[in-house]
DNA sequence: TAACATTATGAAAGCAGTTTCATGTACGCT
DNA sequence: AGCGTACATGAAACTGCTTTCATAATGTTA
């Protein structure tokens, strides 16, 4: 029922968890290392089951870096480090979860419900950068007042955008979060639509928001 | 750029008001009585301007009917009463404003800005009547869990109903708030959605939650 | 119960947004 | 500059939601 990140090194103990919670229905997304691990929870998940030691970065810095990124993913902490260090008492502050080694599968999956449980994160309704504002509950948007008369998969794009201020998109991370597509079809949707979005946004006369980054994707800047 | 419902039992009066803010680009509907205004207010304005003393009912209590069944447009109370007693002193913190008269046009067509121009009112993103919920910002419902599937319009149509429980909808209200349609057309768009509404929303097995008032629109029931 | 008005609904038509396809343009590397 | 790849974009094809239309069912009144 939910879309899980599994940040964890260790294959077996990560096979072993992906099963289990498959067995309950969710889909799981594995990453082997801190560093890519930090790239795909940039992606829309509903929570993130991160291992504490991880090669690369460690498990408590990619919360703490996507979290400085304005990314409010829930997060369980997995570690067999399991004194309470400064840190780690800050993370449940931070509405996340911590879980020492070793535990039962059943107790994480205990945790993950309850997390999902959660009162429906309230998300904000409004969001706004620099000249761009996008009200999500009237699903409509404007620059500068100028209002964009954007098509509902203009406006997905553009929330998701305005989400992950000068950060860099992929179309993998489009097609996974905005389409819904699980695999990567060869199909250039992302392409055109970004062009529709993009000519409606970044008019001539205007300084261009948007800016492709060329092999990688798209990036919506912050104004400086 | 905003719809106004003037309430204003003086022709003359509710003449000039209707010009000058026409001027300013809103669009107005007028009642010339309190139980006619109050019928109104149901409506999905963007802002309301109540003349105090009112045949039928007073502007006041127009107000404060509608607040008790949750309706929340802004409101902006003019009359010749100028002290500030406690009932108009209730109004501000309400979020009303209050304007006595004589006032210059200006002045109202200022104060109206003002409000419109307040921070996009935080509606409620999750509404739910009974077995009956919806989320606006996933745009998805559920009766007693189970997933509606609804269309765009399907969803308009529960959000406002909804918004009214209890409350008997005209197709008239629904022509005019959920399509935006300002003269009614002969059609039956209204109807043939409903029955499409309702078919997901009460099936055979299920105790209905939407009536039909004949002859009046449709009515959904709060549960007992 | 007959006659009329209102409501319900299946199916076809219409239309708007989405996706694909084909082609043109820009970029980066040697 | 030349070449290959990545990106941009107009237009057609497609898809699915919306609306209309026609007809049936239901309720109301005399």
């Amino acid at each position: 029922m939910a879309n899980i990140l599994l940040i964890e090194d260790d294959g077996e103990t990560a096979e072993e968890i992906t099963l289990e919670l498959e067995r309950f229905g969710h889909a799981i997304v594995t990453a082997d290392s801190g560093t890519n691990g930090l790239e795909a929870a940039r992606r829309d998940f509903d929570v993130l089951i991160v291992d504490r030691l991880l090669p690369g970065l460690d498990g408590l810095d990619v919360i703490k870096t996507i979290r400085s990124e304005g990314i409010r993913t829930p997060a369980i902490v997995v570690s067999a480090l399991g004194r309470l260090d400064d840190r780690v008492r800050g993370l449940r502050a931070g509405g996340d979860d911590y879980l020492p080694k070793p535990f039962a599968l059943i107790e994480l999956v205990a945790r993950l419900e309850a997390v999902l449980r959660r009162p429906a994160e309230t998300r904000e309704t409004f969001l706004r950068l620099g000249p761009l504002e996008i009200d999500l509950l009237s699903r409509c948007a404007a620059r500068s007042g100028r209002r964009l008369d954007l098509h509902g998969r203009e406006l997905d794009l553009l929330e998701y955008f305005l989400r992950r201020p000068g950060h860099i998109v992929t179309r993998s991370m489009l097609l996974q979060d905005v389409w819904g597509y699980r695999f990567e079809p060869r199909s250039n949707v992302v392409d055109v639509h970004m062009s529709k979005l993009r000519r409606k946004v970044d008019r001539p006369d205007e300084t261009p928001l948007f800016r492709n980054v060329r092999g990688q994707g798209y990036r919506l800047d912050e104004p400086r």
